[in-house]
DNA sequence: AACTATTTATAAGA
DNA sequence: TTCTTATAAATAGTT
């Protein structure tokens, strides 16, 4: 369709090559929307000039990536194969594991045991006393080392108290600090504290819960 | 082109449309041809029709999957990274489960137990102890399950022995077949047997055995 | 699927 | 590249 009937072989002349691909790819693209729009069709086009120069063209409402996708999934050719074979060898490999660990943890929490014979059986048995003994020995291990914890502070509660007690009777045998009735009410005590005397007003201040707040913190 | 000029916009006639479809669908694949041929261009032609059939095109000497590969490293679209990262989110939403489970395995094997309060080591012990019962019972189940079965048995052969010797008896008994020492060597029973007698020689050929065959079948 | 009047695409030239 | 235009090609409507 021209002046004149050309022959469908390659165009020899690089210029005129260009011209005619330039039209052409113009031409198609045209009839490519055209088809689009007047028959509901999807289409992507894409073209590669012989000087490496990209065009393409994808019905609205679309993309090209779109029709690639639905195409390989209609025409059943992975077109990505070669791209995500080694990932879905993986995701295949993971999930294989990971149905055995589950299937494992079924079975220790007593499920799907169908599936064991007896000895399978006695040996997932062991398998679990075996566990049982390790996490009671942990047990023990944590209790014991939290008593000992505790028996420490208040061994040292203790010895802070008896020194408090070796102090105050000191002192108030010390005529510097004249004669103060031990059996004083708090408000003597809180008195002398006030005076600068020692911390004694802190560890009395709750007589009957003399290591409460240590042990909060333990 | 054609009897009359039309509108570019959807046919709404069916049968029209699919008529159009096809042939215009013709004159693009013509069109690309020519094209991939006067001009050495590749094309990648790609089209779904409104009723979701597929047809393409792809320039002589390549393929779809190349054009598109060189169609992305040249305008710089990844279309396979959507697919990519679907895949590597399942990838990593896998390995999180399956270090999920392996803890779990783990901590029920007694492993890993630093990282559990009291409370928890307490769930966990209780968890493993029902297991170990589901387990216990099921073994208990199995294997009254095959005493029963093996007990039923026995008595099922003690009854026929039973029955075989009050028939040896009878048959001794019996003018019609003369007189048989019921204490004779196996080749009489045998000799018996050939003579088209009772099922007795397959039984007492193992008479100290008398279950073990129908046992093996168990 | 074939026909054909007409429209459309485009080869060659500017 | 773009415009022009003679002509080839495509195709809408019809059979």
């Amino acid at each position: 369709m021209g002046r004149g009937k050309i022959e469908i072989k390659k165009i020899e002349n690089s210029t005129n090559r260009q011209v005619t691909y330039s039209k052409r790819r113009n031409g198609i693209f045209k009839k490519a929307h055209e088809l689009s729009v007047l028959c509901d069709a999807k289409v992507s086009l894409i073209m590669l000039s012989g000087t490496k120069k990209f065009h393409e063209y994808t019905s609205p409402a679309t993309t090209t990536k779109k029709i690639i996708d639905q195409y390989q999934s209609a025409v059943g050719v992975d077109l990505w194969s070669t791209h995500f074979e080694k990932m879905q060898e993986n995701l295949r490999r993971l999930k294989e594991i990971n149905n055995k660990l589950r299937r494992d943890i079924r079975q220790r929490m007593g499920e799907d045991l169908d599936d064991l014979n007896w000895d399978q059986m006695c040996t997932l048995q062991e398998k679990i006393i075996d566990s049982l003994t390790i996490i009671r020995e942990r047990k023990y291990h944590v209790i014991k080392t939290q008593t000992d914890t505790y028996r420490k502070k208040v061994r040292n509660l203790k010895e802070r108290h008896g020194n408090l007690l070796f102090d105050l009777e000191t002192r108030c045998e010390d005529p510097k600090y004249g004669i103060v009735d031990n059996a004083g009410d708090y408000n003597s005590a809180v008195a002398y504290h006030l005076d600068g005397g020692s911390s004694l007003y802190s560890f009395r201040l709750q007589p009957r819960h003399p290591n409460l707040h240590d042990l909060r913190l333990a």
